[in-house]
DNA sequence: AGGAGATTGTTGACAAGGAAACTGCCGTCC
DNA sequence: GGACGGCAGTTTCCTTGTCAACAATCTCCT
């Protein structure tokens, strides 16, 4: 009896998914490494950026991260100087994160680098296509309820 | 003066793919370890289903991942009996892989998985959107000439 | 023939994240 | 007021992948 019939990878939406997902994230990398800086820095950094003295604790649940990554993730980005911990609150338990003068003003440049790579994967769609997509990914976040997990 | 204003990360198409793609990779590994096989260790039984006898180094190229990667993958499908190293041709620097009965029985039970992941996230979309996503997947692939990352 | 160079798979060092145990610090309940 | 449970960060170990160096093997060119 032959063996039975399966669906090739590429009948998968996922597949492709996943596919173009890491071709755009390794792009991205790519650039951001230029700058001396992570995929996974750059999204803390951001997130810095528009609110600061934030609590790992806090990213990582927004990032879908552990609270040991984020604390490994806090002493790389303290080694080079783009964040630090600081003692804001009453409550010691809490030491948040805050940017330095430095970082702040890198994150500018890679946002720069992020706008770039969207465009290079997804510039040629038109803007209804581009749309219809980015609805379908939301609306899959929606029904699944969606919040934590893996950020990579 | 204020910090520039930068584009928040959900304004781009590539957060939203990676956010899903992540998601719909976890659902997938968490059905995955319930049989003790990794995301990467399916992708490799599923190629080596469909074209058994198949070179570590054409599964790296194919996969994107590091010869040194399958070889460790490799190894870790010969502890768990489910694929081992075959001496085929006349090259003896080519050491294929092939399937054991094992692997090869297990292959369909995760491909039934793999079709059950995917209609869980992608089951609700109309067919016609469906499409349209998996053609905008496949136009980014066929416009950047993507098929094998780098890996060195 | 025979050696230079390329290719294959393997191995060891390193990076980055998850899981779980551990350390402080806080609030509560007697 | 003091022991206890709970929460925030850290640390340790494990997994998995890359990178670079390596031995074995083949190809080609003279």
């Amino acid at each position: 009896m032959p063996d039975p019939a399966i669906a090739p990878l590429e009948a998968h939406l996922g597949y492709w998914l996943r596919y173009v997902s890491n071709h755009v994230s390794y792009a991205f990398s790519r650039k951001l490494a230029a700058r001396g800086v992570t995929v996974a820095e750059w999204v803390v950094l951001c997130e810095l950026y528009q609110r600061d003295d934030t609590v790992p604790s806090e990213l990582a649940a927004r990032l879908g991260m552990t609270r040991g990554a984020i604390s490994k993730l806090a002493d790389r980005l303290a080694a080079k100087a783009l964040a630090r911990q600081t003692q804001s609150g009453a409550d010691r338990r809490f030491q948040a994160l805050a940017l330095t003068p430095q970082g702040r003003a890198l994150v500018p440049e890679l946002a720069a680098l992020a706008d770039r790579n969207d465009a290079e994967f997804f510039g040629h769609l038109r803007p209804a296509e581009r749309k219809a997509i980015e609805a379908a990914l939301r609306g899959i976040v929606r029904r699944h309820a969606l919040r934590t997990v893996p950020a990579d």
